[in-house]
DNA sequence: TGTCAATAGTTGAATGCGCGATTATTGTGA
DNA sequence: TCACAATAATCGCGCATTCAACTATTGACA
């Protein structure tokens, strides 16, 4: 059960912390030089545009972006604010809104989608050689698969 | 020069990301729940113990955890308050100090890093099978040596 | 050796987030 | 159908972090 960590593992777990946070500081970086758009806002944007009928209920779109109800609310409070999304009253139940992009979040999307590619091309995708692929895919799968089945029971 | 992603190299960033994700939030639970320390704070104690002599220029601690400047004084000003840390001045350079783990430091890391270690294997290293080790390792050591690269001038 | 840019660390102001409590609405079991 | 638990979202509060400005010290060179 106790399960120590030997060499090969520790330098493996050290060298994947330190890729991803490399790699996020490049994405977060480009994203607010290129457009100046924070990370988050970007990810709220792919998702609402990813949804089906492009709008999301507010707690739906918080798990998708890893944040609580109370930080998808100022989120949005924010960028709707900057009048990139925009809350509708979700038919049929009082409670509840679905975000959705504006015309003008839209825009804002296709303009920083090029770049954003570009740079997730350029940090990640690219030093990954074609062979390497499913593998990867398979072990991030395996990871997430138990993540999930660890969850709230 | 552009570079679009395509569906498997979109799935696969998706993957990675989600996985990171999942994987952090274990282990900050965990690490939470365990012997109530923020990560950020066993992160601290970890590049300590691991220095050579122990110690580390506040600047180059920041640099191994990923913080600024300003927020690793802020840092060890509550872990200093806590009794797990403090400073001394650094011997010819009166400008600046060293960070150093107390005893109580010391005994914290020692209670918090065998669960720490069970959990980055339960959730990140188990999933990977002993033939997909040099895989992943020499991707993400391509990713970090490429970002090295691209570093300020 | 005197000046001035560079470096180490701290501080003030502002931002973004989570936690817990709160309000409004919906669903449920007696 | 009535009471009450569950759910959606918001709000007040506090924490951790960054940015920019600041202080103190060091190093470089004319």
């Amino acid at each position: 059960m106790a399960k120590q960590l030997d060499q090969q593992q520790l330098k493996l777990w050290v060298a994947y912390l330190g890729a991803h946070a490399a790699v996020v500081r490049a994405l977060e970086q480009g994203m607010d030089q290129d457009v100046g758009l924070p990370l988050t806002w970007y990810d709220v944007l792919v998702q609402l545009s990813m949804a089906p009928e492009g709008r999301l209920r507010l707690g739906d779109l918080a798990q998708s972006v890893i944040l609580t109800r109370s930080g998808i609310t100022r989120l949005l409070d924010r960028m709707d604010a900057a009048g990139l999304v925009r809350r509708e009253p979700a038919p049929g139940d009082r409670r509840g809104y679905f975000a959705v992009l504006t015309r003008e979040g839209q825009e804002m999307l296709e303009r920083a989608a090029p770049g954003h590619s570009q740079r997730a091309w350029d940090s990640f995708i690219q030093h990954i050689k074609p062979e390497e692929f499913p593998t990867l895919q398979a072990v991030f799968d395996r990871v997430l698969r138990w993540q999930g089945s660890q969850q709230n029971p």
